[in-house]
DNA sequence: AATGAATGAGACTTCATTCAT
DNA sequence: TATGAATGAAGTCTCATTCAT
C-alpha cells in the first residue's frame, strides 16, 4: 500500500504546485521515487490516477465535513458547525480542498465520479438544515440549491483569498465570516 | 484583423468546451479555419495566445463592471450596481467569466498578467465603496479584502452553479442574490 | 508522394529483413529517413501503415499475375502463363511475395484487407481454367479451390525453397516445375 | 515437471491464436496460471520458450512423420505413407504443424535450430526415396531438394486451404492429393 | 500574410526481467 | 519451487513549432 500512497501523494503535490496539465510521468517518478512502470501496477493509465486522487480527496471532505455536527443542537450551532468545518477543511488540507474545488468540473474528472456521493452525506444534511430553517421562518425563503450555492461559496471564496495571501485568518475573521454567511440568508 | 479574431475566438471556445489542457494547436486550427503556421504571425507561442485571451477577457469585464455607475447614487445604490454588473456579466459571457475565474491563478497564466490592473479601476471602486461604507457606520468593520472577496465569491458561486443548471436565474433570484450580499456585510 | 513512398519501402525492407514484430518505429525513421512525426500525415498508425504496404503488394502482384495473359490460348498455354506469372513475381519482388505469403494470415493484417479483391481477378481467372479444363476432360475432377490450392502451393513452396538457396532456378528448374504442377492435375 | 508443460501448452495455444508477436509473458502466466517469476525457472528467456516449444513441435512430427513406414515396401507404399503422415499430422495437430510452417523462418527461432536434424530422418528416408525412384527410373529426373521441397509443399499449402474451411478433407481429397503429388514427380 | 508538410522532444505506456519473500 | 511487486529500457504516438513555398 505504501507505493500506492506515495504515487497519490506525488500527484496531489504537483498538481498543487503546478496545475494538472503539467503532472507528467517523470515529474511523477522522480517525486514518488518509484519505477515508471509501479504505477500501472495499481492504475490503469493516468485518468484513472487522476480520478482516484480526487475520489480520495473527496472522500476526505466529506468525511470532515460532518465531524462533530449534532442533529439536536439549535438551527444556527448546526449551521456554523457545517460553515466551520468546510472552512478549517480548507485551512488544513488546502491541497485536497483546491484540487476538489478547481477540478471538479475539469474534463479530466469522469462525470461519473463528479457525481459520487462519497460528501452525498453532508450535501443533504446543508440542504435539510435550510429547509428547516425556512420552515422554521428564520431562512429566508429561497430555492434551497441557490441558498447552499451562496454560504457554500462564501467560504470557497474566502479560503482561495486567503491562499494568496490576501489576509490572514485567524479567530476574530473566521468569527465575522461564519457570521456574514449566516446574516446573508436570514429573513 | 480578422484572422487574429478567429484564433482568439476559437481558442476561448475550446477552452470553454474542453478545457485548457486539451486544447491542442490542429483542434485550435480547425476551428478557427487558418493554417498550422498562421498563429504565429500573431502570437509568439501557445502560452502567449492564451494570455492574450485573457487579457481581453479581463479588459473586457472590467468595462462591464463599471457600467452606468453613478459615484453620486446612495451606497447601496452603488453596490447593487457593481453586484448586478459582475451578474450580469457572467450571465452574458460565461465563456470570458468562466475563464477569468477558473484560470486566474493556473500557472498557464503568468503572475505579471494575473496582477494587471486592466480591471483595477473596478476593484478599487469597490474598496472604496467598502471604506466608505464603513466610515458611514453601515459596513461591518473587518478588513477590505477580506469583505471585499466576499461578496465578490457570492456573485461567482451562484453563477457556477447556475451555469450547471441547479437552480434559475430570474429577477426573484437575482434580487435575492443582490440583498444577501448586501445583508452579509451591514452592521 | 515521395515521403509516403520512402516511409513505404523502407517498412517492406524491414519486414523482409527482421520480421514484422522487429520493425520498430526508430529503425523506419532512420530506415527512411523521415522524422518520427512524419509517419503520422501519412498514416494514422502502424497497423495502418503496415497495411497500407499489404494492399499495396496484393496490388501489384495482382497485375503481375495477369501479365500477358491470353484467354484465346490453349488450355496448357493458359496454364503456363499463370504459373510461370506467380513464379517470377516471386523471383522478382522476393520481399513483395513473402509478405504476402507469410502475413495473409497474420492478426496484424484487418480481415477486411485479407479478403480485399484487388488480386480477385487472377484469382477468378484460374478458377475458370480448372473448371473448363475439368470440362474439357483434361483437367481431373476435384474441387476446385482445391485444385488451385494445389498448383498455388507448389509454386509458393518452390519458391521458398529458392530463397534459402536450396536448389538454382533457371530454365530447366522452370520448365519441370511448370510440367510437374500441370501433371498433377491432369487426368 | 507440470508447471513446465502447462507454460510450454499455453505457449502454443497463444501463438496459434493470437501470433507470435502478440504473445506477452503476462497472457501466458494467465493462461498458464502460473507466477511471473516461474517461467525463469524453466527458461532462460522469452527467445528460449520459444525454441524449446518449436523443437518439441519438431520433434513430434519428426516421430509421427515416420509412423509405419516399411523400408522394403515398394516405391509408390513408401511416397503414399510419408506422404499421408505428413497430412494426418498437420490435421491431427494444427497448432504445431502451423507453429513450424510459419515460423520455421522467422527470426525469432535461432538458426542453430532451425537446422537441426530432429526430424533429419524423415527429411533423409524422403531423399534417399527420391534417388531410389529416380534410379528405377520412376521418378523425373531432377534436382532432389527441388523434388522433396515439390512434394512437401503440396501437403503444406493443402492443409492451410484446409485450416481455413475452404475444402473439406475427406478420403477422397486425401486420395487424390496423394495421386496429384505422385503423379507430379513421375517421368 | 498564409500555408501545411516536416520535424523531434517528450509524453504515455508496455513488457521482459529481477529479486525479496 | 513458486510468486508477483517493482523496475526501466524501449516502444508508440502527440503536438508545438519551423520553414520553404
Amino acid at each position: 500500500m505504501s507505493k500506492k500512497q506515495d504515487i497519490m501523494t506525488a500527484t496531489l503535490d504537483l498538481i498543487h504546485e503546478e496545475g494538472l496539465q503539467s503532472v507528467t510521468f517523470s515529474k511523477l517518478f522522480k517525486r514518488a521515487n518509484v519505477g515508471s512502470g509501479t504505477i500501472y501496477n495499481y492504475f490503469t493509465n493516468k485518468e484513472d490516477l487522476v480520478n482516484e486522487v480526487y475520489r480520495d480527496s473527496r472522500l476526505k471532505m466529506g468525511e470532515f465535513l460532518i465531524q462533530g455536527y449534532d442533529p439536536n443542537a439549535s438551527l444556527y450551532e448546526r449551521f456554523k458547525c457545517l460553515q466551520m468545518n468546510r472552512l478549517k477543511f480548507g485551512m488544513h488540507f488546502p491541497k485536497n480542498f483546491l484540487f476538489i474545488d478547481s477540478y471538479s468540473f475539469s474534463p479530466y474528472i469522469s462525470p461519473e465520479l463528479r457525481n459520487q456521493d462519497d460528501d452525498y452525506h453532508s450535501s443533504k444534511i446543508i440542504q435539510d438544515l435550510i429547509v428547516d430553517g425556512q420552515r422554521q421562518g428564520i431562512i429566508k425563503e429561497m430555492d434551497s440549491h441557490l441558498c447552499h450555492q451562496l454560504i457554500h461559496g462564501i467560504i470557497s471564496s474566502i479560503l482561495k483569498g486567503y491562499f494568496v495571501n490576501k489576509y490572514p485568518l485567524n479567530e476574530l475573521q473566521i468569527q465575522q465570516i461564519i457570521e456574514a454567511s449566516w446574516k446573508a440568508i436570514l429573513i
